[in-house]
DNA sequence: CTGTTAGCGCTTTCAT
DNA sequence: ATGAAAGCGCTAACAG
């Protein structure tokens, strides 16, 4: 069924159906109405292919990102793409992985498929999007980076400042008296990097020297942290105090203290990052850091649809996190 | 850029280009050479969009979910659009948030666009599939229902046997000694009645009479859980033990039990379901069952494209979910 | 082997 | 206010 039959049935030509399915004006209110009725017991539905062949415009974009099944990207992918929905817009999913093939071998693609724009969903991509084989397909279409920072012409960044994020939960600690606090940090992205940078930072103000030899990296997930817990407890190196980079390292952390006898908040305190559900489930609560991905996607999505209509063009923004107290810190004793 | 000044370029037709473009054959393989190299050096993308105005497939298909948020949701649709990607689909992602009417806008848009194919992920799309207003929808292409069943002309199904899942649970905790047993239920998706079905039928076959009565239903989520724990606590009802619908519900409960000071399992052997994430994060880690979602995406997806593809057609398959032990249930006393 | 040509379904001038 | 006609970029007959 095409616009063709539809004229056809309504006795006129396609251009005047064209302009009644786009509403385009200058048609006879009659005319209209005919054309009306026919399209209401035809169940024609245009070809958004056809539409994009013209306008050059499909109404769609892409979401690029590390891995959906990971909370925070999924809280930022939902997000996005139910804002886009609401404009009209629809939206593909892209699991990276993090890697350069998969984001070059995306991209492509969706070039190819004429996107109008692309989202990129976590600071993985400053990196990537640096990359020679990376870097060209970035500047056919506009691009937001999502809690990313990328020197492109056509990209735009709304990010969130990790650094005041890890200071808040530092300070948070030191205001109940902890003084020993470390930092276990658990990746090596950009984000990663400022947390870490914000921890440093903080101790540095708050007049706790030699904070470099607090960081202690270990892998990411639940093994990671109750791996990097136990190793301090065994290291006889004083602490009463851990914040970490990401909740599902605090998790594990919990694990391999209740698992060596200690107690969280009496014995040492534990603070996590991203405000997920995991924060809420494990035992005890954690006190986390809200780094707000709705936010982000929200913005990433205003920003993104301006530069495709070409409207007003908001500048990158900077999103400040939230501490969100739980019941894995307490006062030091 | 596109076909015509290529094929200008390198002095040949644009059929000659397209021929080397697909890989048709028939062009000198001197011809090949030169024209290769002009497309070497011209980063020239064929435009997907006008690939679809003639050949009818824009390689591209739908995954309609509640919310990609859920983890469940979220791996199943990781692993769907994995493996379309490496058959070189791009997926579409849709929220529709289980309503009727964002399910047609969503359906209404995808076939606009001419989308190759559709999955429906969750039980929910059982129910809204029926709707007058969806039905018509989901005989334009391939429809494939990820844990659901829908009687219509091109849909097909991959199950999940969640009668036989809950039945896992009741089942693992007879053994263990336990009589009194409850069930936690909190949707009322097909999936979620299967699962109380589940429970009825193996109390049954287990010989636990009245097991109707032993069917709680609360709302989803963590409160839910700990607040349905509480009642029955505070109905002095017997039980040692509590099956669940999902592994959130069994959170809830451990927080409640926990807080009424009821030991898990000493006291009260407790199950979730879904093996996710969260069933290792909280404490004790729960005995839940696996349901597969990866499994059923990659059937679900080999099953749409054979479809699409018209290859072999697959029939609908069922798949058995497993129990995976945990902390959270032990032997009666 | 290669080029010419006719669409695909729609939007958009340009006439009328 | 309406219609005719020219593309949009590509694929697929159809001729050579």
């Amino acid at each position: 069924m095409t616009i063709y039959d539809i004229a056809k049935e309504a006795g006129v030509s396609i251009s005047t159906v064209s302009r009644v399915l786009n509403d385009k004006g200058n048609v006879k209110s009659e005319t209209k109405k005919k054309v009306e009725a026919v399209l209401a017991r035809s169940n024609y539905a245009p070809s958004a292919i056809a539409r994009g062949m013209t306008g050059k415009q499909l109404q769609t974009v892409a979401v690029l990102t590390v891995d959906i099944r990971v909370p925070h990207y999924a809280r930022t992918a939902y997000t996005i793409e139910r804002e886009f929905s609401r404009k009209g817009y629809d939206v593909t999913l892209c699991n990276t992985g993090g890697e350069l093939k998969e984001t070059v071998r995306y991209l492509r693609s969706m070039l190819e498929k004429q996107v109008d724009g692309l989202i990129l969903v976590g600071s993985v991509f400053n990196e990537l999007g640096q990359n020679p084989e990376v870097k060209p397909l970035l500047k056919a279409v506009p691009v937001v980076l999502a809690n990313g920072k990328l020197n492109l012409p056509y990209s735009y960044s709304v990010l969130v400042d990790d650094v005041y994020g890890v200071g808040l939960s530092v300070q948070h600690l030191y205001q109940k008296g902890h003084r020993d606090i470390y930092y276990f940090k658990d990746m090596d992205t950009a984000s990663a990097q400022a947390k870490r940078d914000g921890f440093l930072r903080a101790m540095e103000t708050l007049g706790l020297p030699g904070a470099e030899k607090h960081v202690l990296e270990t892998t990411a997930g639940i093994e990671g942290g109750s791996k990097a817990a136990l190793e301090l407890l065994h290291s006889g190196r004083a602490f009463s105090a851990i914040v970490c980079g990401e909740d599902l390292t605090a998790v594990g952390v919990l694990k391999g203290l209740a698992q060596a006898g200690v107690r969280v908040p009496q014995d040492v305190s534990v603070t996590g990052y991203n405000n997920s559900a995991y924060a809420r489930i494990c035992t005890p609560q954690l006190t986390t850091i809200d780094n707000k991905p709705e936010l982000v996607a929200m913005l990433s999505v205003q920003l993104l649809s301006s530069l495709i209509e070409k409207t007003d063009v908001y500048s990158s923004g900077v999103i400040q996190p939230e501490l969100v107290p739980g019941e894995s810190s307490a006062d030091y004793r």
